[in-house]
DNA sequence: TCTATATTTCTAGATGCATCGAAATATGGC
DNA sequence: GCCATATTTCGATGCATCTAGAAATATAGA
């Protein structure tokens, strides 16, 4: 009987984020380049509403898997090294 | 402005299916423990239906994560270890 | 052939999720 | 304070997915 742990709700997190096309791709835009803000991603994106990036970068910060930096009205993301290198390497390759 | 592409495709499907408690787990006991029957993983899950360990079990299969073995009635799964290197080394660890 | 076991397919219900537009919040500049 | 821009929250809608039970399929053995 495996047991749940912490870690693999961690996992669990972080897969669920990257299982989704557009989340994908804003976590291999932001490892090609580091310190982009909400409005740069969804520039680089087909057409996504701003609510809707906004939900997304949500779910790919709370999983830790991105890091974000404010300042001013910008805030700037860029991926956790440590948790792409942990749960999926295949980001920065 | 970034491109789908087939490996993406790949990935995302990869993900999705890791992106799920159940099948987490069933991940994780095929790498501790290889060839394991339908049933055999049902045994070591927490009360899962037939019918559902079949669905994830499919899901599992479709991305290229789980290769199977038919044997008489019994169907033996492993983790394929090339996709999970490439994707999601967390499960060997 | 009949039976038992393993697994899949079918069908349906309940929940979750992606998406958007509109409204709300936050910050900086004038 | 007021305005412009960046981002989030809210509310709603449609689609996907998880789940299970029942029926169907497959295979081995008596």
């Amino acid at each position: 009987m495996i047991e749940e742990n912490v870690e693999m709700q961690q996992a669990v997190k972080v897969y669920k984020a990257l299982g989704e096309p557009t989340r994908l791709k804003i976590a291999l835009l932001l490892t090609e380049e580091r310190n982009l803000c909400c409005s740069d991603i969804g520039s680089k994106l087909e057409s996504v509403a701003g609510s809707t990036l906004s939900h997304h970068l949500k779910q790919l910060t709370d999983c830790g898997l991105l890091s974000l930096r404010k300042d001013g009205t910008y805030i700037y993301y860029s991926v956790n090294r440590e948790m792409a290198e942990k749960y999926a390497p295949y980001l920065l390759a």
